[in-house]
DNA sequence: TAATGGTAGGGGAGGAAAATTCAACCCTAG
DNA sequence: TACTGCTAGGGTTGAATATTCCTCCCCTAC
């Protein structure tokens, strides 16, 4: 899910401040429950029951473990038990579902190819070892020969994908033993339920077609453990204990787990259990938040300190990453908490490492709240997991693409384009050269057409025409394939006749379709032709389960096809191939030109129309057409129109489509616009953002909804004035220092290693500093880095002023809004209101709202370590001395009127702290708890923070009051 | 090490290089 | 008349400052 970053879950800020910590305990506001009193003796902790909400336990059903007890835990592991095996399953003519088997076939082994040298035959027989493919390319001596050394193929394919592809097997399909072709095994290979003997001819695999369609009732354990961390340290695993596990225990396809534990641990002796609790639940997959980087090797190493030997293996782990989250979603933050705000709408508290022992070693009530938290930890994984339907999506891509499920979170692309490549290879009796590229990867090739952008502010509608599946289709339409391209000297030796050739706009020639169809544009067909069926099928689907099915596999059809392309110019892969990829863009140059070309050509007043047509920008498969016409109507009926005369001009499949209008279009750059998106007349379906700040992650919050309202008064209410004075507001907030901290935080992604840079930068510096400060919460390489910039000396360089918005909070450092103003906010700003207003910089950046509000510079550097602070008056802020420590001389008389203000200040500061905690309350499940998390990406906490500190001050002020 | 889909393009920031401004100094005329 | 003190103004020089250009970096569009 996460490559690195557990968010703030067991990082933070550096140790609290003395305030902070102490407002953890302080109940704040009047009127905000006090926790009830510890309800149980320790003892009794077996029996308690767990207060979350609804949604999450069924009270009766909450169980916090004590895994000392034995006896408890025996009757416990029986009811995880997966159903017993019926009787004649093992007979072989049973068909059960639900249980674990483990097959060991026998009788595959690897092979490869060569070409047969001249005057070798089918008599020259010779054994070489299993990884003679490598000797054989370096070179060997035959006797008789001399130094030989051969191209091979197929030779460095992964066994596993070589058993899959022979056998017919896909991931996540059914494979039947038929009776009498398998003998049962003693259990001491895995796990399972059953193991099994077989030889690998006798496996049937099941296309996943009628009943075989359906998906196996996997077991799913999703779970979350916390550590006992030192004061001060991220938890080790060679000190610090494991003191908490929960654990779900899901069926696919039902709502609820039917397993929900938390395993305590009182003292400190080490956990036991966890192994034969996974031997029991016998899950098929486990998932959980950052588990591959942290849960699972702290869990490994924590036995080995502890000497538990047969820990490491945990039964059979088929599958354990969730790393899905980084690869298919792009956020700002991928910490398990934003991830669920953004999918669930739900959060978690965010507590941070070092009161995790504070919990532990506290009272059963304490120990209570942790679990809560922990089993929390281990929900939201598995909430996640079924909102983003991950387990039909996964086993759709298994499917369409043949390879195993593993291979979708632990590798990249390019494995499933492979087994696809090489299921049709064989086939079609063609094998596959082994010609890595490697090396440079240097050599790259002209990419798309991206058309000159005619920017500004269009008030009539844009119609978009786009070609369907672009590069599939030219390969399909051009035949272009690894075997049907003909190498320059072959064109010459072989003699071909012109008339089945195809030169492509490179320069490269392939074959027609007539003398040899290609592979690759096979496969495409087949997955372009699937897709239609899915969707198709979806349209008629009206169960939600089978819907989610349809669109899954739909989504990953397309996926498969958009890949080839990519295949064939990954420079550093298994069988790249820029002729083939060079001569896909190439085509898709000069058809992008052409149809521009056609548009502005046809659709003219010569031609007969009210209007002439102009393409005013396109990007690699599409072109933006202005027709001219005032209503979007017309421009719907002129876009299919051209859409349908531009079609005909090309091979099929290829094929152009009327998508959409945009009215108004606002256009700035090249991959940069916005504008209202129209698919029916009546009402604009959305409002639609490419490339701006809006869609950016690495804007602050001012910057993106300042923009976004921007937009949409320009746009949908058609307000430019009003747009302008929500600007100058912004503008004077943001001066006057009254904007939340939360909104000015950057983030940017830390891509590699602080050496690695070639220059300095605010992200990277911060992160440096950080890690000296605390190299435990500091982050590393792939986290996003959260930030704000701080007021500096004049001319100071930005990576001199970025500072972690929590060190800023707790040490009252002032930001620097004039860097906000000038560097974040205003050049987005006049890209939008420039092509809309004259004057804009002038209008927008110096009015009178741009005065600006001096903050008194940090206290705690340089000179000022060394001035004192002075007294000042309540209600005057002249500098007092002598005995009167409240009031000047002046402002004597207005003692009463003064002394109300303080009061009713310091009571509006805490009723905003009492919301805010009340708010952060209800996050966490509860009100009957101290709120404890420090989440960085809660806008919620930055300003709890801000309210308490504000009100501590407040305090302190009205404590001057000496009556 | 193993394993790795692609190119095009905008825009911010840092840093080097080239350009400009500025202050200090020297010199000379008056 | 010779010499000094002083100012204005031109020229030079080296440092400070602003500008330009290029590269790195991040992120997005397709």
């Amino acid at each position: 899910m996460s490559s690195g970053g557990r968010g703030g879950k067991r990082r933070g800020p550096p140790a609290p401040s003395p305030s902070g910590a102490a407002a953890k305990r302080a109940q704040p506001s009047p009127g905000t429950p006090q926790p009830p009193p510890p309800a149980a003796a320790e003892e009794d902790m077996m029996d308690e029951d767990v207060f979350l909400d609804d949604a999450m336990l069924a009270e009766d059903e909450a169980v916090l473990l004590m895994v000392q007890r034995d006896e408890t835990l025996a009757s416990r592991l029986s009811r995880w038990k997966r159903p017993a095996l019926p009787a004649d399953l093992v007979a072989g003519c049973s068909r059960a579902v639900g249980h674990s088997i483990c097959c060991q076939v026998h009788g595959f082994e690897p092979y490869f190819y060569i070409s047969c040298p001249s005057g070798m035959g089918p008599d020259d027989i010779f054994t070489l070892s299993p990884n003679s493919g490598g000797i054989l390319e370096k070179g060997i001596t035959i006797e008789g020969l001399g130094s030989k050394s051969f191209l091979t193929y197929e030779s460095n394919i992964l066994f596993a994908l070589r058993f899959m592809i022979d056998c017919n097997i896909v991931g996540g399909n059914w494979i039947e033993v038929p009776a009498g072709k398998y003998r049962k095994a003693a259990r001491i290979m895995s796990y399972c339920q059953l193991e099994l003997d077989c030889v690998y001819s006798d496996l049937m695999s099941h296309a996943a077609e009628g009943e075989y369609s359906k998906m196996a009732p996997f077991r799913i354990l999703s779970f979350d453990i916390e550590c006992a961390g030192r004061k001060g340290h991220f938890p080790e695993p060679t000190h610090d204990p494991v003191i908490q596990i929960a654990n779900l225990v899901t069926l696919q396809g039902e709502g609820q787990p039917f397993v929900r534990n938390v395993m305590t641990l009182k003292s400190c002796s080490p956990i036991v259990g966890v192994d034969d609790f996974i031997r029991e639940v016998d899950p098929d997959i486990i998932i959980g938040y950052n588990i591959c980087k942290f849960d699972l090797p702290y869990l490994i190493e924590r036995a080995e300190v502890l000497k538990i030997a047969e820990f490491p293996i945990l039964g059979r782990i088929r599958n354990s990453r969730v790393r899905a989250m980084q690869r298919d979603y792009k956020l700002s933050s991928y910490s398990l908490n934003s991830v669920s705000a953004h999918f669930l709408g739900e959060q978690k508290e965010d507590v941070h490492h070092s009161i995790i022992s504070d919990l532990q070693n506290g009272n059963s009530e304490t120990r209570r709240r942790l679990a809560v938290y922990c089993l929390k930890d281990a929900y939201l994984p598995q909430r996640l997991l079924d909102k983003l339907m991950y387990i039909y999506n996964y086993v759709e891509m298994a499917r369409v693409t043949g390879v195993p499920i593993s291979f979708l979170l632990s590798r990249g692309q390019s494995i499933k384009v492979l087994s696809q490549l090489l299921r049709k290879a064989k086939q079609k009796n063609l094998v596959i050269p082994n010609i890595k590229g490697q090396g440079s990867g240097q050599d790259t090739f002209e990419g798309a057409t991206v058309l000159e952008a005619r920017a500004g502010f269009y008030e009539k509608p844009i119609a978009t025409l786009d070609f369907a599946s672009l590069y599939p289709s030219i390969m399909m339409a051009y035949n272009l394939c690894y075997c049907t391209l003909v190498p320059p000297e072959d064109a010459r030796k072989l003699n071909l006749p012109p008339e089945s050739l195809n030169r492509t706009p490179s320069g490269e020639i392939f074959v027609k379709p007539e003398l040899q169809k290609g592979i690759l544009p096979e496969i495409l067909e087949e997955l372009l032709a699937a897709r239609k069926r899915a969707k198709a099928d979806l349209k008629e689907a009206k169960d939600p389960f089978e819907r989610a099915v349809l669109d899954g596999r739909q989504l990953a059809l397309k996926i498969s096809a958009n890949s080839v392309y990519g295949f064939t110019g990954a420079a550093v892969g298994q069988l790249p191939c820029l002729e083939i990829s060079s001569s896909v863009t190439s085509y898709g140059r000069q058809m992008i030109e052409h149809t521009k070309k056609l548009v502005e050509d046809k659709f003219t007043t010569l031609g007969g129309y009210e209007h002439n047509a102009e393409v005013v920008y396109g990007d690699t498969d599409s072109v933006m057409v202005q027709f001219g016409v005032s209503t979007v109507e017309e421009a719907m009926k002129l876009g299919r129109e051209a859409a349908d005369y531009i079609s005909g001009t090309f091979t099929k499949p290829i094929k152009l489509e009327f998508e959409k209008v945009y009215f108004p279009y606002l256009l700035i750059s090249k991959k940069r616009y916005a504008g209202l998106y129209w698919t029916n007349p009546e009402k604009f379906d959305k409002m639609d953002t490419k490339g701006i700040e809006t869609v950016r992650r690495d804007n602050c919050l001012l910057v993106k909804n300042l923009v976004t309202e921007c937009l949409h008064k320009i746009l949908i209410d058609r307000d430019v004035p009003g747009a302008v004075q929500y600007v100058k507001n912004t503008i004077s907030d943001l001066l006057m220092n009254r904007v939340d901290l939360s909104l000015l935080v950057i983030t940017k992604g830390l891509t590699k290693t602080g050496e690695d840079y070639a220059v300095k930068s605010a992200h990277v510096e911060l992160a440096e500093r950080m890690r000296k400060r605390d190299a435990a919460t500091a982050p590393t390489v792939g986290d996003r880095v959260p930030y704000v910039i701080i007021k500096a000396a004049k001319g100071a360089k930005a990576y001199e002023k970025s500072e972690d918005p929590i060190y800023v909070l707790d040490n009252n450092i002032p930001i620097d809004p004039q860097y906000y103003l000038e560097n974040q906010i205003s050049k987005p700003l006049l890209r939008i209101f420039e092509p809309i207003l004259k004057n804009a910089s002038k209008e927008l950046l110096h009015g009178s709202h741009t005065r600006a509000v001096s903050i008194s510079t940090p206290s705690n550097s340089g000179i000022m370590k060394f001035a004192k602070k002075q007294l000042t008056c309540l209600g005057c802020k002249a500098l007092i001395s002598g005995a009167n420590q409240t009031l000047c001389s002046h402002c004597k008389g207005r003692e009463a009127e003064l002394y109300c203000k303080s009061v009713s200040n310091v009571l509006e500061l805490e009723m905003l702290f009492g919301r805010l905690w009340t708010q952060c309350q209800e996050c966490q499940g509860s009100l009957h708890q101290d709120v404890l998390c420090t989440s960085r990406d809660c806008p919620i906490f930055y300003r709890r923070r801000k309210a308490q500190k504000d009100m501590a001050e407040a305090r302190l002020q009205l404590d001057r009051w000496d009556f």
